[in-house]
DNA sequence: CGGTAGATTGAGCCCAATCAATACCGGTGG
DNA sequence: CCACCGGTATTGATTGGGCTCAATCTACCG
């Protein structure tokens, strides 16, 4: 009965969502089921907090609409972006290996819709399914590896050199003139690339004579390959 | 036969490391039994290169004693470490789920063994032996963890902070004096901190005033209390 | 006792953070 | 439709942390 209250929760348009979010997407029938059985909607507004740092952890997540910020604080209450996730993402799974305490801060950097599951049920899952198990591994892998391209993009890349990065891998275009919009405010990228938003703009400002051209959330660029020569 | 073959190559010495390995030690019996049959052992002298970037992967790796150095080029050349790997580490396993080409290079920073473990046979044996499986995702976890804390101390600590983290994580004393011996080069040290070798001898002697000895690879620390308030 | 690799120290520079002020944009309400 | 307002973005000036380069120092090994 519960169960069915849960999947009344689900408005066709999360569940669809959520069917191609990088987790469930790789599930077989039966997997998928039980995992959409376990889920769990909710809601928050932009600069709604999740949950921070320390907190006891009973679920992970997976972010239907909007974005949300993963970020720690140092001593002096500085805040540094480890990840932003938007549709799709998944957060906060490596938990289900280990772990009962949340290892960073969750905010909403906008209205968002979220899936939640809970570690237990579905560490128990993973057992017998293992269909989910290896969705887990490849959820875990996508994740380190992004997470190491980063070190090696804050270690080796420019600021300059960072946003040309991303520029090139969210245009689907080899050569020649492409158009971009941001799917977030630039203070969100800036804090995604491990810059204060004024670097970001000194950055955009810099590419210009590479034929960058910034209006809002909108970026045109004129030849693509002059960007990867940065 | 080429099995008795394999498992002769492994001295007891090996194969009691291997044991001990972040990855094996937590297989029971029979899964346990599977990948010492898969395990290859290979010796690297320092400064060997073990693969480069880009190259077909066909292996994941476990150390069983020195270190490996993982680390990516920009388009000068400049090199930057991505993770240190001492006796115990397993790297490169998160191509079990996907991907048949290395993510970085990989280099002996001082004369090393290894297991070398076959991609696909892992990753047969993960379809059936959910210890297996669970180890992966544990392995995974572990790693994506550290990854994720490196990124947090890279934006958000300065130099000496790095250090005095690095030391504060590696003396297991909660207060009073406590003392050190560096397993590797001090090079070696900037590089997983991010930092130059300049930095890091800069960094070692602003930390004097906080106590902190250093005299070749042993280090003397007179109050673990006073290096957290760094 | 040199020789060599690693470590330290100094000087100069560069990049990005910070602080502060201004410009812009999007919405709201008159 | 315009004026206003709050949050976002940009720009400028300054600071500071760490990199680079080069020179010296040290430790280890033949």
């Amino acid at each position: 009965m519960t169960t069915v209250n849960k999947i009344l929760r689900l408005n066709t348009r999360d569940k669809n969502t959520l069917l191609r979010t990088s987790f469930l997407s790789q599930l077989g029938p039966t997997a998928m089921a039980s995992m959409m059985e376990i889920a769990h909607i909710s809601n928050y507004e932009g600069r709604d907090v999740l949950f921070r740092e320390g907190e006891p952890a009973d679920c992970f997540y997976s972010v239907l609409t909007g974005y949300v910020r993963l970020y720690r604080l140092n001593k002096d209450g500085r805040e540094a972006d480890i990840r932003i996730c938007g549709p799709g993402d998944t957060f906060s799974e490596c938990l289900l290996a280990l772990g009962d305490r949340y290892l960073y801060n969750a905010q909403a950097a906008e209205p968002v819709t979220l899936a939640r599951f809970d570690l237990q049920r579905v560490r128990a899952l993973a057992e017998h399914e293992t269909d989910v198990a290896k969705a887990i591994i490849r959820c875990l892998s996508d994740h380190l590896r992004t997470t190491m391209d980063c070190i090696a993009n804050d270690r080796l890349q420019t600021a300059p050199q960072r946003v040309a990065h991303y520029l090139l891998t969210h245009c689907n275009t080899d050569g020649g003139a492409a158009s971009i919009r941001l799917p977030f405010q630039k203070s969100l990228l800036a804090g995604k690339l491990g810059l204060a938003p004024e670097a970001l703009s000194r950055a955009f400002s810099a590419l210009k004579r590479c034929g960058v051209v910034v209006r809002g959330r909108t970026i045109q660029i004129s030849d693509v390959n002059a960007l990867k020569q940065i």
